[in-house]
DNA sequence: CTAATCACCTGAAGGC
DNA sequence: TGCCTTCAGGTGATTA
């Protein structure tokens, strides 16, 4: 489901609430939903930041780290005291607040929220994200060039840079007009150039939009994103190519449904 | 090293 | 109505 701007938005709307509340339990409903690697007691502890980083949510505690990733269907929901009011068959996780409660709702049970004493250690297999300010057009065009893997495996992996999802990798890569399958290392510097500039604006236009919701997402107040209006190729098999009214392909690559117009995307 | 497949889960949608 | 198949914003393990 969430993709680096959708898990932004539920970042920024947590801050909105959540910094400064302090833990008094948590309550794993599915236990395989909460996956504690720390021997540190939660009860008291202070939720002091939000940080995101690809498509993890970091909770920065006074002595330890909830780390939460949300997979295809999870979703974080915020009551302020306790007026929860959808307790329903899908809540997997009850992080209790003395302030508050913040629900963890994940129909496919894919999510985790993960207890860990060191974020870095945890998260070393996963590269640098997407809008931070490290991954530069050189950085970027140095990942590309160490692997051989199609592009699209190689924006889909989170080892070279994190936060890319099917959703807006179609995207990024229809506006810089490369085929899925071409290899990462193969890319002319024009169109390597070309998919760091559009893949960063089609992210941060979605942050702006709050997201995309398809069907699950919603962020922590239950709203719907509304980037999916601006989709190009996403969802939009047969329809006529907004730029050159061929119709829009859909195909399976790289284990993923992968959209793209077979002539602006030549091989 | 890359690529393909399965596993983890549940629900929605389409074909018959 | 019901059964069967396929698919879904993701990732990790395993196998070629």
């Amino acid at each position: 489901m969430p993709e680096l701007p959708e898990v932004e938005t539920v970042a920024n709307e947590l801050r909105r609430s959540l910094l400064k509340s302090k833990i008094e339990y948590i309550d794993a409903l599915w236990s395989k939903s909460f996956e504690n690697n720390c021997d540190i007691e939660l009860k008291d502890q202070v939720i002091n930041s939000i940080d995101r980083r690809g498509k993890y949510l970091i909770l920065k505690l006074s002595l330890s780290n909830l780390v939460i990733h949300l997979r295809m269907t999870g979703q974080l929901l915020y009551f302020e005291n306790e007026t929860a009011t959808d307790f329903d068959d899908y809540i997997r996780v009850i992080i209790k607040l003395y302030d508050g409660l913040l629900l963890f709702r994940d129909v496919r049970k894919f999510g985790r929220i993960y207890h860990v004493q060191n974020v870095e250690k945890f998260l070393s297999h996963v590269g640098p994200d997407a809008l931070d300010e490290k991954v530069d057009l050189s950085f970027f065009q140095k990942q590309l060039s160490t692997s051989s893997m199609n592009i699209k495996a190689f924006l889909l992996s989170q080892r070279f840079i994190s936060g890319m999802g099917n959703i807006y990798t179609d995207e990024a890569l229809f506006a810089s007009r490369i085929n899925p399958s071409k290899a990462a290392n193969k890319l002319t510097k024009k169109r390597a150039e070309n998919l760091f500039l559009n893949m960063r604006t089609i992210l941060k236009a979605s942050i702006r939009n709050m997201g995309s919701t398809i069907s699950d997402y919603r962020d922590p107040a239950g709203n719907r994103g509304t980037n999916q209006y601006y989709f190009n190729v996403y969802g939009r098999e047969g329809l006529p190519c907004k730029i050159c009214n061929t119709n829009i392909k859909k195909i399976k690559f790289a284990g993923r449904g992968t959209h793209y117009c077979p002539k602006c995307q030549r091989i």
